[in-house]
DNA sequence: CTGCCTTTGTGACCAAGTCACCGACGGCCG
DNA sequence: CGGCCGTCGGTGACTTGGTCACAAAGGCAG
């Protein structure tokens, strides 16, 4: 059996009603849509850097991709994660705004996303309700997490954010598989501040360090810390 | 002579002539703005709490509004200036993704501005490609630079944001406007810093302290601090 | 002038970020 | 098997920024 995408299956429903949110768009616009064939990312691929132009309108059908804004010093912070139905709002931007891209988006997991052209997109905009709702809808709730990130950052402590982002984390077994690294950014911190607040958490019995991994051992525990 | 609202001049332009990125809208939707009639509210004047529920779509047409975002702790940070031209975005995010206001809006000097009511502004959107373009634009603007003070509270220094906002804030002569308060608020710090920063910058000489004011006297200085 | 409110100054302390460096684990290759 | 190297995590000294508590001016109304 092949890895290829399959077939467009432009006669049916397609990728266009697997993706959340695009289910309610009129026959037309979902025929359009579905002659796109979605396109398969590995884990780690870059999606855009800041700088580049931006040249289509992606929307996220598998997996996750992080955007992450970076600072002079070298130091990121994570914007937010495109999960599946999610459009990429940093492209709404540029198409509809004109502006290159100030972010970077990364694979986070093996990623199937369908690359909507810049032309198609802004023709549906203007003649399908539908599609421009999908897309408003997401720009709005980027716009409100955007804040949210700022909120935390700008008054929140760190440890309530590690909290958090490790309750965000935890799978089933409260294991987390993420570096200090790559928990810093995520909370808009450094490693070293990272390690010691972990460190900290480990002593109070919320957590357990292994290698590569957080296993939170006290949900409870580090609710309380959120408040 | 009175200082009332002028009349509604739906015949010719009217205000919407008024307002910079409201001039190429098609005749029909100028009319059916033309009928609002603006209203000017005074300095000082709160335009809505987070947690108000959204009721209008605001133009400002004259004067400029501030949208800070609270904290917990009762620290908040501006978001962004409205000024003529820009419509509320919070306002948008509201109607579009009907959430509640998660900011406030403060009149920062006396304010015309024009309340569209929600069923003509989502009539409008769907109908005009115009108007859409225009709520389009300022809603990417508005992303673009809450994402810019989320990178400059998170990666940038104080004395390099202070600079900035010094020099964005100066009249003709330098003066500034402005108590340490309200400058640690538009930077997204406390006026204690701030307090402390500004002696600095008065040791240096590039600016000397008044009570309310500062007096920028050497932009160039300034200037250098940023980079 | 007096009392009161707003604005600013100050010191001690705490939280977080920076820098420099070390050690520990885990492949991987000879 | 043993040594090499890259990634990951630990640590100490230091700087920057935020918090708290309180004092000292300026300004204005009564």
């Amino acid at each position: 059996m092949t890895l290829r995408t399959p077939p467009a299956d432009s006669g049916s429903s397609g990728w266009v009603g697997r993706a959340p949110g695009l289910q309610d768009l009129d026959a037309a616009t979902r025929a359009r849509l579905a002659a796109i064939r979605p396109m398969t990312l590995p884990k780690g691929q870059v999606l855009f850097h800041p700088g580049d132009a931006v040249a289509c309108f992606g929307v996220v059908l598998g997996g996750r991709v992080g955007v992450y804004l970076p600072g002079a010093t070298g130091r990121e912070i994570l914007l937010y994660s495109i999960v599946p139905g999610d459009s990429c709002v940093q492209s709404t931007l540029g198409l509809l705004g004109d502006d290159d891209y100030s972010a970077e988006a990364v694979a986070e997991t093996e990623v199937e996303v369908a690359m909507v052209p810049r032309d198609l997109f802004l023709d549906l905009i203007g003649k399908s309700a539908a599609f421009r709702t999908f897309v408003f809808h997401s720009f709005a709730r980027r716009l409100q997490s955007v804040m949210q990130v700022l909120e935390r950052v700008a008054f929140i402590g760190i440890e309530e954010r590690l909290a958090a982002a490790l309750l965000e984390r935890a799978d089933g077994q409260g294991l987390v598989q993420a570096t200090h690294q790559e928990l810093a950014t995520a909370i808009g911190s450094v490693r070293e501040v990272v390690s010691r607040r972990l460190e900290a958490l480990a002593r109070k019995g919320l957590v357990t360090l292994e290698r590569g991994a957080i296993r939170v051992t006290d949900r409870g525990g580090l609710r309380r810390l959120i408040s």
